[in-house]
RNA sequence: GCGCCCAUAGCUCAGUUGGAUAGAGCAACGGACUUCUAAUCCGUAGGUCGUAGGUUCGAAUCCUACUGGGCGUGCCA
């Protein structure tokens, strides 16, 4: 049962009769902030003062006569300025521990009322290997869709692959000018990934070539601009003096971002031109930037040749990107990648012609939206589509296919406009039922707190953040084991059975743990500290107590069936009990704005709770027979918690480590 | 220029949508091992919640201005 839920309906029946509506009030009842003032506590009585007119403890006094409560809580208390506190009664407590023990879903209801939703997250490019970028979507959508799923929505993960893009003609135009057959041969994969990465180089060496004038006036102009600036006189009035010294400061700043725009594009040519071939290849690839888009174009139009190499590469490059997925432990339902929307797009944009809800401006076809200055361009004046116009067609679909009541696009905060303008796009187009919502997250950064980048300045890949990570993690499982001194207990397989959960284990709990919309400073010693608020720590909780399980030969199932009783003598017993109830809470709390880092948080204080009761409450050397069977059914449903809040983030746990 | 986001302990971060004395972890210091896994636990210290105003019974949270940072900004995704 979810606990807030059911006070919420008490006091519901109460606030009925004082207010119109009382949703704001019931927001007010929440855990306590301190063990003092007992396990939760209502607000609802101080604004309710003003509106009444009446004192708010005597109105909080009023509320606790009418409330109906005696079943599950002590009588209330009201302190302070009129808080309303509330302790849960031990026999309500034990019944509800009672039923998790034989539940199968600890006691977590299921919601009244699901809902339909898909969730797009992830969408790796193809062409391109998975970098650190990827983590955050990849993990946050995987752990909201099992979440929600286990509350009983109806919920649809679909991967929107970027399959079709530029990116393929580049390493069309690649594959057709550049591929070393063996090596295709042998790592078809890896060799595409190469040409992808030469193409790209050669674009942005000529892109850089045509570039540095532009920036180098540029930079000039600015200069001239911030010795304008200086060479005025300073007004004698101080703030006007301010504003000015101000002006400089703002000029002089650009001058640094076009040094610095200067800088990287002179890296770029050094970095072809450091090697005579790779200048050859430059050189007699001058309109490789155009071909690429043609390829692109003849691919999209059909093109006999082009469309077999796409029908070859894809494969191989999804595989590629499946083992990731495997090492990860993540399934989507779907992965309609971008090209499956292809035959809509003509159909979309004639939609939006023929309604009159866009009109070309500048040989583009435009969505002019209310609030926005620039227009959501769906057709470009060559005639080509783009990302918002299959995001349109997208839509189109699921709503034909799985009629969602609300969709999720787990995508970083940076391209917040741009959903912005194709949820109001959407609405104008006719979906004004349907919720879209962006969940966006901030971005990974390195120690340095810039964003995570390899000493190249290329994002760091994916493959071998987990690699390392796991490796680390091999470490600091073989050294802990080696470090008890009774010989080595784990087989050199389980070492790496546990390194490999540790370590994947540390890399998606670091990033659920943060909340979601801010930066984060990924540290591999933070993420695999024994200690704090890491998965490491959740594991080791739960080992410890299968420890207890396996040392005092305990049939765990033959206890869960056979009904004992449990008791709350001592307080961090009760302490337990009452985080272990909280469960249901917790994922509510998820649901509520898509926050997985609300799940780890109350898994950490459900771990912190379980340590104080493993110090203080000795298991199998408790008093007596139906005090060590209430303490084991308790690490029981420790265990079992940690566990399944484990599970909906994507995290395995580990039997001994 | 315009738009969005951020600023909390030395460091990394929470802060349940306006509630009681702002919390964790790391680092520092002091304690607890013939152990149920010390891979842990307990304690101490550490704060002008960027600055200045405002809103009210009550502000880290809402509003305004300022300072400092990030991101985006008409034909990439």
């Amino acid at each position: 049962m979810n606990i807030l839920t059911e006070l919420k309906a008490r006091f519901r029946v109460v606030l009925d009769q004082l207010v119109d509506d009382p949703t704001d009030l019931l927001a007010m009842i929440r855990p306590a902030q301190d063990a003092k003032f007992g396990d939760y506590q209502a607000n609802c009585a101080m604004p309710l003062a003003k509106q009444l007119g009446k004192a708010p403890r005597d109105i909080a006094a009023d509320i606790v006569s009418k409330l109906n409560l005696a079943d599950m809580c002590e009588p209330p208390e009201i302190a302070g300025p009129g808080f309303i506190n509330l302790q849960l009664k031990n026999e309500w407590l034990l019944a509800r521990l009672a039923h998790a023990v034989q539940d199968d879903r600890l006691d977590v209801p299921v919601v009244a009322q699901p809902k339909t939703y898909v969730i797009d997250y992830s969408s790796p490019n193809v062409a391109k290997p998975m970098h650190v970028g990827h983590i955050r979507s990849t993990v946050i959508g995987d752990a909201l869709t099992r979440t929600l799923r286990f509350l009983g929505h109806r919920v649809i993960s679909d991967n929107h692959i970027g399959d079709w893009g530029t990116q393929f003609g580049m390493i069309i135009y690649g594959y057709k000018h550049f591929v070393d057959r063996d090596a295709f041969e042998r790592e078809p994969v890896a060799e595409l990934s190469r040409l992808y990465r030469l193409v790209n180089t050669l674009v942005e060496y000529h892109n850089s070539r045509k570039r540095l004038p532009q920036l180098r006036q540029e930079l000039g102009e600015r200069e001239a601009a911030v010795i304008a600036q200086q060479n005025l006189p300073l007004p004698d009035d101080k703030a006007a003096a301010k504003k000015a010294k101000k002006a400089v400061g703002k000029l002089e700043e650009k001058v640094v971002q076009t040094k610095e725009a200067i800088k990287s594009t002179n890296a770029k040519l050094a970095a072809v031109e450091s090697g005579p071939e790779l200048l050859a290849m430059a050189d007699s690839h001058e309109q490789i930037a155009a071909a690429v888009l043609e390829e692109t174009a003849k691919l999209h139009a059909g093109d006999e040749e082009n469309q077999r190499l796409w029908e070859e590469f894809l494969p191989k490059c999804r595989e590629e990107i499946q083992k990731v997925y495997d090492r990860l432990d993540i399934e989507f339902d779907y992965e309609y990648g971008e090209s499956y929307y292809h035959a809509r797009l003509a159909q979309v944009v004639d939609d939006f012609e023929k309604r009159s809800l866009s009109r070309e401006s500048e040989g583009a076809i435009c969505v002019f939206l209310d609030g926005f200055k620039a227009p959501m361009i769906i057709r470009k004046k060559d005639g080509a589509f783009l990302y918002a116009t299959s995001d349109l067609a997208t839509i189109q679909f699921r709503m034909e296919q799985w009629k969602p009541d609300e969709i999720l696009y787990v995508v970083d905060h940076r391209q917040s406009e741009h959903f912005d303008k194709l949820f109001a796009a959407a609405k104008l187009w006719g979906y004004t039922d349907l919720k879209v919502r962006h969940v966006s997250f901030g971005t990974v950064l390195g120690e340095d707190g810039k964003p995570f980048k390899t000493r190249a300045g290329v994002a760091v890949g994916l493959e071998s953040l987990l690699d390392e990570a796991v490796d680390r993690a091999y470490a600091v499982v073989a050294g802990g084991d080696d470090a008890k001194g009774d010989g080595t207990e784990l087989s050199e397989d389980e070492c790496r059975e546990i390194a490999n959960a540790v370590g994947i284990g540390a890399i998606k709990y670091a990033d659920l743990s943060h909340n979601r919309t801010s930066d984060y400073v990924f540290s591999y010693d933070k993420m695999l500290a024994l200690t704090g608020n890491t998965a490491t720590y959740m594991q080791y909780s739960y080992a410890r107590v299968n420890g207890i399980f396996g040392r005092g030969k305990v049939d765990i199932q033959e206890l869960r069936m056979a009904k004992r009783a449990i008791e709350l003598a001592e307080r961090a017993e009760r302490a337990l009990a009452l985080e272990l109830l909280r469960f249901a809470d917790a994922l509510a709390d998820v649901a509520e704005d898509y926050r997985p880092n609300l799940l780890t948080t109350y898994l950490y204080d459900l771990s912190k709770s379980y340590a104080q009761f493993f110090e203080q409450c000795h298991v199998l050397k408790a008093q007596n027979e139906t005090t060590r069977n209430s303490r084991l059914l308790l690490c029981d449903l420790t265990a079992r918690t940690i566990k399944q809040g484990l599970n909906f983030l994507g995290i395995n746990v580990v039997e001994r480590m």
